[in-house]
RNA sequence: GGCCCCGUGGUCAAGAGGCCUAAGACAUCGCCCUUUCACGGCGGUAACUCGGGUUCGAAUCCCGACGGGGUCACCA
């Protein structure tokens, strides 16, 4: 049988990674199957719809390279893919289950059942729906219709007995059906069905085999498996994962600000490197490989190796894995992805960006880091004369002084022209050895003249280039100026 | 609180009774390379939650405790 795996968001407006992470294994899984990967939303609850954030479901899976082999764009054999579209697919299935008895008309209205709740917790009871509609008779079901009395369609969930149920990840599952059950509302009070309804009836009617979602589903599995064998259909095969989070005790959430997909794009992540992290979280190729294409990983993906306990998301090793894979990167491409954020400090009219990207390209973990490391290029910052002094290239202020007036003339006599990066090496190294001294007690101190940094994208040469002739000639003059007025 | 799940270094994790005086990666620390930083190379610190069993032998099996998470909506 064809395995059909489908990914099934709620358009929030935002792809929460948890939520990456579940579509990337439910479309690893397909796609190593040569089966289908399905996308659907779920969009029940009307009051959270956000504008536009289909968009993004549909933006974020393309870019993660997870391509959707039927859905609410590209349509399918099984469609509306949009479950708001689907609303009328579900009532008779809803009216089926009230005929066999497995299902009822409610008319409790929330404050009804608001007061009965409190009533019951105030006695220090576990609330549950009462089944107080249960035994309403056909007659007294219409008079309240035709009364105009609002009402819900409530499972009418078993008392006892149990139920149980395999999971591919935590094994086999068994919950007391008076602990695990309840009546929950299948349809609301404004016709739609609830999630855990037309959740139900869309992965049976668009023939999902296997059924991946959070392990925040794990205890309500129980109440599905119900309904479809109420409905006489076949259970799907499960597979829960355990949860993606911020900490040991906290699961990633927006107010992290850490916890979608684009705050992570913004900040300049790689979605590849994002991706191969997120597999790694709950799942291991159990060899030592860390580094995997989507092709790659659907090979090598095997649900025998999810881990069952909650992964802490690492911003250490995610940034690793970016750094890996902007280090990997063609030149061209990182320059492409860099120029936004080289023009936020700098114009290429005046700075040479290729030269830069490839001083800076091994240097980037995340490229909002850029402006920072070149802002130098464009203003001088503040810094105290202290700099001048490093132990190990032996330099000091008066040292800098010295090796700042031996270099001037040098960069003086070399022509705008000539301005070059080999022309300054070897002006610069010959002056070096001409006066006998060390290359860290002219460099370093002429590096942070220029720079105003301990810490630069390259060396000395590099920088000076950069900079360009008459700029650094005015950095090393107001280098000299500091350095003499500490000695 | 009831029920369910989980428990190897700071993090991801290998480990499915002896191969474990417990791998690898990230982070961290030190050294080397080097005109700085970074890259790279080498090395170090660091873990089986605890307590009982079972067994000749347990990180691996069982029980309990403890810890953490999840779930108990007309949200998904």
């Amino acid at each position: 049988m064809e395995v059909r795996t489908r990914f099934a968001p709620s358009p929030t407006g935002f792809m929460h990674l948890g939520g990456v992470r579940t579509a990337l294994y439910a479309y690893l899984y397909a796609k190593q199957n040569h089966g289908k990967f399905i996308l659907r939303i779920e969009d029940t609850d009307q009051e959270r719809y956000v504008e536009g954030a289909t968009e993004v479901i549909y933006d974020t899976l393309r870019r993660c390279g997870m391509n959707w082999d039927e859905g609410p764009d590209i349509g399918g054999p099984c469609g509306p893919y949009i479950q708001s579209e689907r609303k009328a697919t579900y009532m008779p299935y809803a009216e089926q289950l009230v005929k066999s008895g497995h299902a009822y008309y409610c008319f409790c209205s929330k404050e009804e059942i608001d007061q009965r709740r409190a009533k019951v917790e105030a006695a220090g009871g576990t609330w549950k729906y009462d089944k107080h509609c249960l035994h309403l008779s056909p007659e007294e079901i219409e008079e309240k219709k035709a009364a105009g009395i609002p009402w819900t369609i409530r499972m009418n969930a078993p008392t006892e007995g149990e139920t149980s149920y395999h999971d591919m990840v935590f094994g086999d599952m068994t919950f007391q059906n008076a602990e695990a059950m309840d009546d929950m509302v299948l349809i609301k009070q404004d016709g739609m069905p609830t999630y855990n309804f037309a959740n139900v009836i869309d992965d049976h009617l668009m023939g999902i085999t296997h059924v991946m979602r959070g392990m925040e589903y794990l205890s309500s599995t129980p109440r599905y498996n119900y309904l479809y064998n109420a409905l006489g259909w076949e259970i799907p095969a499960y597979i829960h994962l355990p949860t993606v989070m911020r900490d040991a005790t906290h699961k990633l959430s927006k107010r992290d600000g850490d916890a979608y997909y684009s705050d992570f794009m913004d900040k300049g992540y790689l979605t590849e490197a994002l991706i191969n992290y997120l597999a790694l979280v709950g799942w291991n190729p159990g060899d030592d490989r860390e580094f995997f294409t989507m092709d790659e990983l659907v090979e090598a993906f095997d649900v025998k190796r999810l881990s069952k306990s909650p992964g802490i998301f690492d911003v250490n090793k995610l940034t690793w894995f970016n750094a890996e894979y902007i280090r990997r990167l063609p030149k061209e491409k990182y320059l492409e992805l860099a120029r936004p954020w080289f023009d936020q400090v700098l114009s290429e009219d005046s700075t040479d960006y290729a030269r830069l990207a490839e001083l800076m390209q091994e240097r980037t973990e995340v490229f909002n880091q850029v402006p920072g490391m070149i802002r130098f290029l464009a203003e001088l910052p503040e810094y105290d004369a202290e700099l001048f002094t490093h132990k190990k290239m032996k330099t000091n202020p008066a040292v800098a002084c010295e090796a700042l007036q031996l270099v001037t003339p040098v960069l003086e006599g070399i022509d705008e022209a000539q301005w070059t990066e080999p022309v300054l090496h070897d002006r610069l190294m010959a002056c070096i050895q001409e006066a006998g001294r060390k290359n860290g007690a002219v460099l370093w101190p002429l590096r942070i003249a220029i720079s105003g940094q301990a810490s630069t994208p390259g060396g000395a040469i590099e920088i000076a280039y950069l900079l360009g002739k008459e700029e650094t000639l005015r950095r090393i003059a107001l280098g000299l100026e500091k350095a003499r007025a500490a000695c």
